[in-house]
DNA sequence: ATTTTGCGCAACCAAATAGTTGCACGTATA
DNA sequence: TATACGTGCAACTATTTGGTTGCGCAAAAT
């Protein structure tokens, strides 16, 4: 079974439940009730969640709270940084066009 | 169809092609020679994201060359921002954690 | 002790997806 | 002009995925 973060945040609901729990841990039932789906899809997601370590549980009595796994979020943004750097070298190839067409300008 | 960047970046193969072009465009044929794959699997993973305009193509001649489009990136670094104030906010807490007890073996 | 609540899990279903094969079309080359 | 090449696209298949329903189990409430 293919589990990595990049196919864990593929899903809208997903997402939304990352930024809920981001806030602060929540159990299956609360997640549930911000979204227009049942109990059992959200806890399908977040098995997902857990399985690929960006969310984990943490039982209090029956209730089991989710929190964010907030280092797993860096795989991502570890992969996003080569692209950064082009975009961030395109910044400065612009930049230093419109500097070089001011100067000509003067 | 749910097309966006999030869903795009989602397979393993469509990342390797994404980090591939952002070094230089290229064909759907010398894209497929890189991988284990036909040049029909790679024409589909290319419509998909050209579709989520992660990519635009460029006709010349009879080949199309195939370049990233930097900016759609910048949509997933955008989401990724909120989680990124999260974990620098926990590094500073750690730091000032630490500092502290530096400060107590003074 | 019995009932209710919160939960995970397995079975099932419909829809989406990755990949293959075959074809059509325009561009090069002979 | 005829042939080869590079490509997109549609049809088909196997697999995956998101969601539902219906359990069973353990903790809390009655």
């Amino acid at each position: 079974m293919r589990r990595d973060p990049f196919q864990a945040i593929a899903d809208p609901t997903r997402r939304a439940i990352l930024v809920l729990i981001a806030v602060q841990a929540m159990t299956p039932n609360a997640i549930a009730e911000h979204f227009d789906t049942t109990r059992q899809a959200v806890s399908k997601h977040l098995k997902i969640l857990t399985e690929c370590d960006l969310v984990k549980q943490q039982s209090q009595g029956r209730e089991i709270y989710y929190q964010l796994e907030v280092d797993k979020m860096k795989e991502i943004d570890k992969w996003l940084e080569q692209f950064r750097k082009i975009w961030e070298t395109r910044f400065q190839q612009l930049d230093q066009l419109l500097s070089t067409i001011k100067k000509q300008k003067k």
